[in-house]
RNA sequence: GUGCCCGUAGCUCAGUUGGAUAGAGCAUCGGCCUUCUAAGCCGAGGGUCACAGGUUCAACUCCUGUCGGGCACGCCA
């Protein structure tokens, strides 16, 4: 509708002007100015040399009638108003009724394949709070996309490569060491969760003894500990290759895996039990084993952006954007995790996706221009790459603060977090602000059972429709659906009308939602949905004695419960029929 | 110090990419259950949109500066 009120201005301005663009119209925040407005009048009158007013007098005039439309106005300083006529507006409900859960889908999209690389967090521990941010954020955002046509790819991209990993590995092995009665010291640098001890235990009970060595060896001549005044990283590296030495590198190989696998397992299963998918686990070491980061570095190479300092290749970076040049090969020959990603983005952009996302955590936010730097660089497409931020969530209970530190170990856990408010709150609470906004996650607030909770209360619209239905029945009653859609004229008292005006706006508030990748719109229009719902089902009775009105008012429910149910199902939030 | 994000009601946040009188929820105060679920509804008060300039028919929105807050600035990942 809005297009098409916007061509007809069109042929109607090119009258007056020719190549005159007219802007896109736009829904009125207020519904004694119509449903649509145009500000054109007021961006001519200048060059026109008119009032506003007058201009907009003048193309009022010339504007042909559209059965759709029932009235133009001008307005205010020269705004041109369109009033829908109500018979749009009741269309929408028997559209919302034949399409069901497909309503509002679009095909803007289609044919076109899109990448959303989300999570992604280091496989050396349980997901936390901040990743389920990530998580809940990819995964309505992948849906969104798929809403207006895109075939859409989740990746999760598995850093297995790193020295994180090695650490890991290292923390699980003197754990296993510890289960096995010897003495050790844990590094400062080492993970120390409980879920290391737990790999440890399994590693002992299935290789028994098979990885024991002497401790005396391992602690000989290492440098000093940050705890006791040294370079923790320095050390934890000595640690390492310590424990290479001394188990061999199958030994050592078995435990990386073990601890690698467990834990991605663990990963896995967590998501799954949060609703969200993946199709794809991309290993960052297989860009090592197949050659890739080599090949892409050396492309960057002879292309000439690659330069040599210090013993180190570095990127030209700054000839891009970046605020400085980035190291891809150390001194000491080995790639850095930059190397490894430019792979990555290589081997994405060789997939041939139309649209790619990297949502990354708020942290991660200096690294956006040093990829940026490298696709223009190399040529690529950059305006097919996204990098959405996500921000933190601050947990709270009531008004004090959950305090959270990485360091003892001692964050919560998604797992922890879903325990305890469910995973409706937690999915809806996740993606109900901006994703570049801070999100306080009042956890009190997510478990409570009433209106201050907007999960709930969105629900219980949903609960309470199906009830009427329940009551309909016990009061042996009959919904006549098709004859009900040719009765919506009788649907125009001001709760009627405000919801079926705001049901025409589903379509366009999702497809908004999914091309700018914003789903807290979407949670914005439920809320605003159920409180219209509300309101009109302490002011009207739905199963009155009059046939025709009731067949009306309970198609016009009806279209509510299914926009209710899609919207929900797209932000993972389960549909209750009884509360 | 440099870069990015942010500053809207007492609190938590929206604000249709520059439109008409700046909106919700919570909190506060006052009403509504003999009627489809009160996990609900109706009403009232509450604002220098951090501040100062600029751009124009029009600025919470765009530009510049100042103040205040968060994050990031490794041959870490």
């Amino acid at each position: 509708m809005q297009n098409k009120l916007r061509e007809l201005l069109t042929k109607t301005i090119h009258n007056i002007r020719a190549d005159f663009v007219v802007p896109p119209l736009e829904r009125t925040r207020d519904s004694t100015h119509g449903d649509f407005a145009s500000n054109i009048a007021l961006i001519l009158a200048k060059e026109l040399g008119k009032k506003p007013r007058e201009v907009a007098d003048l193309i009022v005039k010339s504007l042909p009638s559209l059965p759709e439309i029932e009235k133009i106005e001008v307005a205010g300083p020269g705004f041109i108003n369109f009033y829908l006529a109500p018979k749009t507006k009741n269309q929408t409900v028997a559209d919302i009724l034949n399409l069901g859960e497909k309503y509002g889908h679009s095909n803007i999209a289609k044919g076109k394949i899109a990448l959303v690389e989300f999570v992604s967090a280091n496989p050396t521990g349980p997901l936390h709070v901040g990743h389920g941010r990530g998580a809940a954020f990819g995964a309505v955002v992948s849906d969104l996309l798929e809403v207006i046509g895109y075939k859409v790819e989740r990746e999760y991209y598995v850093n297995d490569a790193g020295r994180q990993m090695h650490i890991l590995a290292t923390s699980i092995w003197l754990r296993y060491l510890e289960l096995n009665g010897e003495e050790i010291i844990l590094p400062s640098n080492c993970y120390r969760g409980e879920y290391v001890r737990e790999i440890a235990n399994r590693l002992r009970v299935e290789y028994g003894a098979q990885f024991r060595r002497d401790v005396k060896m391992l602690y000989q001549d290492l440098p000093i500990d940050a705890k006791d005044g040294g370079d923790g990283d320095f050390y934890i590296d000595a640690l390492i290759a310590r424990s290479k030495d001394l188990l061999g590198k199958d030994d050592y190989e078995i435990i990386f895996q073990q601890g690698l696998q467990d834990i991605l397992a663990d990963i896995r299963e967590d998501l799954e039990e949060f609703g969200v998918n993946f199709q794809t686990w991309f290993l960052e070491s297989s860009l090592y084993k197949s050659g890739q980061v080599k090949e892409s570095i050396d492309k960057l190479q002879k292309a000439g952006y690659v330069y040599e300092k210090d013993g180190a290749l570095w990127f030209r970076a700054t000839q891009f954007g970046d605020e400085k040049d980035r190291v891809v090969m150390r001194e000491n020959g080995q790639y850095t995790y930059f190397a490894s990603d430019i792979a990555y983005h290589f081997n994405k952009y060789q997939r041939g996706f139309d649209l790619m996302l990297d949502v990354l955590g708020a942290d991660h936010h200096g690294y956006a221009p040093r990829i940026q730097a490298f696709l223009r660089a190399v040529g690529l497409d950059e305006k097919k790459l996204l990098i959405p931020l996500v921000q933190f969530a601050i947990l709270y209970r009531g008004k004090t603060k959950v305090q959270m530190s990485t360091r003892s170990g001692e964050f919560v856990t998604l797992r922890d977090l879903r325990k305890e408010v469910g995973n409706d709150a937690a999915r809806f609470f996740y993606i109900m602000r901006k994703n570049d906004q801070h999100l306080d996650f009042d956890l009190e607030l997510a478990v409570s059972q009433s209106k201050d909770n907007p999960v709930y209360y969105i629900q219980y619209a949903h609960a309470r429709i199906s009830s009427v239905f329940r009551q309909m029945e016990e009061k042996n009653l009959t919904w006549d659906k098709a004859s009900g859609l040719t009765e919506l004229q009788l649907l125009k008292n001001i709760h009627e009308e405000d919801l079926l005006r705001f049901l025409g706006r589903y379509a366009e508030t999702l497809q908004q939602a999914a091309v700018r990748q914003e789903p807290h719109v979407l949670a914005h229009y439920l809320f605003e949905l159920a409180n219209y719902f509300h309101a009109y089902y302490n002011a009207e009775q739905f199963l009155v004695d009059d046939i025709k009105l009731r067949n009306a008012r309970l198609c016009l429910v009806t279209a509510v419960q299914q926009i209710l149910k899609n919207a929900l199902y797209l932000l993972g939030v389960s549909v209750p029929e009884v509360m």
